[in-house]
DNA sequence: CTGAAAGCGCTTACAG
DNA sequence: CTGAAAGCGCTTACAG
């Protein structure tokens, strides 16, 4: 089954369905109508390879990624899916193995297919390279942790916009009496990032001291490490995490300490995994939505070579939402602020 | 950069270029030898679409899944793409919306391509669906839910060998004094599974009554209100759930209840998510490798159309292992059975 | 607006 | 053991 066969049955030749199936122009209504007619009732589907191969448009996109165990890495992908597939692209996928040279550029040289497209997940050390790495001819776009503002930004990328979700996370906790916020953030390799840029604004205009933030890791292990630290100082009440791993972590790392949270310390995440509901005690946390963010990466990577198409996706960056549950409460009782205004309830609705 | 290029620059014709990427015999190594140098100093790579269209051998495989959010779905991508990645193939995913044959037919369309291979992670009911709706000219294999002995599995499968792992964790309920355990499955369309029949044979070997099973759900969500129910059971001591993400909402609801895990109530998990151990109380539960598992399944589809190479890849099934923390323990006072013995470690070891 | 030609980069028979 | 031929299914100029 192949384009001749749909040619025959519709009584063109092989070319006119081809330009049929490609939307060219200068095809009459009429032979428009008996080609879409005869693709259907054959069930044709064109061939990949062979459009690939003879130069046709872009249609696929393969995603480079260090990780998709991680749930914002698996929530893009499966936006990015969703958008692929409804435009009518395949999906490729490959992990990038490590953030070395030689790792990267292996990685890379895989992704790109005849007619593919790349889209990065730079998150992390790994990604960000391997954006680095891809060759400026090949269609690309990247998902990347929001920039603060100044920041330059090189490659077409998207991001969730988190500065304000992050500020009425820090701003929540001031409010419930804490003297400080501290910061386990997720490492960046960007530059500075709204994540922190939000906290950060929230404690300065609090007139409340700022403590340097830790970046050195991802993962619940990390938090466990940091928190067993944090846990040893009395005047840390409030940590604010860069992702709900950390939190977890954290919260698991304060409990062998003998700190109740939020009784003694309150601990607040960030992108509200599944389980962040169901955690005890419930996380507060700052929801992403990494499934729309992938979505909009597509489109973005879309107007790059398509600008057409690329109109009739959404590319609005999706917003950080800001949830109250129960991981955080005001501080223990001497370590309490002189003036406590009653904490008002942030915009945001909790669930 | 093509092959006509590599042919030039070894002073051999193209076809020649071609059997020495294809490994054909008939080739002097002395002119292998200068071809692959070739091919190494131009940095040549041979074009994936015309390879395909020329009918050239299978070099890519789609996996087919409902999900790469879960934890169970997403390593096993993480796996199978390792394992692609090493044999030289590329790697496609499409997500299937729904298990309606609709949406079913639709995903094994998109997955099909000129010369590619399918992998089907058939833990749930879409991925049943699909696995039936493959046409049998497709090169495919699955991950599936354990079968139970006696089970018939029609295409090429690969599932976690955890009968005895089920058991073990039965029994080491038990074993700590626990009447019974009820047991919060996830839902099954492949017939009985081992998961099931561990758990029944503990039970039975050990005289214990064993209750329904409850079945209908995969989530924390799900885990939650099952958990309601059993809250209010007094009778109701220790719960083996289907997988962590259950048990974690399952221990909500108890918690919610008034209910103390694990000292009113014993909860075990499956799977031995990543945050299992962080969680309070941290997870008993049943720690299984669906990265290896993706790799098998690798290993299982590449021997129905490559039998040589498949003998390179491992092929025994991974085994669950039962991981002891402390969501688990002695059934509060009242409930205790009379024959106590004092429980013995199980074979796997904790963490 | 539509058809005949050439070619994308490869592979598999077919000759020698 | 190696080279000349044909063709996979499509697309993009080129004619008309």
């Amino acid at each position: 089954m192949n384009i001749r066969d749909v040619a025959r049955a519709a009584g063109v030749s092989h070319q006119t369905v081809s330009r049929v199936i490609n939307g060219h122009p200068n095809v009459s209504p009429s032979t428009r109508r008996r080609v879409l007619q005869a693709i259907d009732s054959l069930g044709y589907r064109p061939n990949r390879a062979a459009r690939a191969l003879a130069g046709g448009p872009v249609d696929s996109v393969t995603v480079l990624t260090s990780n998709t165990r991680l749930y914002g890495q698996a929530s893009a992908l499966e936006g990015i899916e969703e958008a692929t597939r409804a435009a009518g692209f395949a999906l490729g996928v490959r992990l990038i193995e490590a953030a070395e040279p030689s790792a990267v550029s292996d990685a890379v040289k895989r992704a790109i297919e005849p007619s593919g497209a790349i889209i990065v997940i730079a998150f992390d050390k790994a990604g960000v390279a391997t954006l680095d790495a891809v060759p400026p001819t090949v269609p690309t776009a990247a998902l990347i942790p929001a920039p603060a503002e100044g920041e330059v930004v090189r490659q077409p990328s998207v991001w969730i916009d988190e500065y304000q979700a992050s500020k009425d996370a820090t701003n929540y906790l001031l409010r419930l009496g804490h003297r400080s916020v501290h910061h386990l953030s997720i490492p960046s390799w960007t530059g500075s990032t709204q994540r922190m840029s939000g906290w950060r604004s929230a404690l300065q205009e609090a007139g409340a001291p700022v403590p340097r933030p830790l970046l050195d890791g991802w993962d619940a292990d990390w938090g466990y490490e940091a928190g067993r630290k944090l846990a040893k100082r009395t005047d840390v009440t409030a940590v604010l995490c860069g992702n709900d791993d950390i939190a977890v972590g954290c919260i698991r790392a304060m409990h062998e300490a003998g700190r109740s949270v939020p009784e003694d310390v309150s601990i607040v995440g960030f992108d509200d995994v599944p389980l962040a509901r169901f955690y005890s005690p419930a996380l507060t946390t700052v929801r992403q939505d990494f499934s729309a963010l992938g979505k909009v990466c597509f489109a973005k990577l879309l107007a790059t070579f398509d600008p057409a198409r690329a109109l009739m996706q959404p590319l609005r960056l999706p917003k950080a939402k800001f949830i109250v549950r129960e991981s955080a409460g005001p501080p223990p009782a001497r370590a309490r602020r002189r003036s406590v205004k009653p904490p008002r309830k942030p915009t945001p609705r909790s669930i």
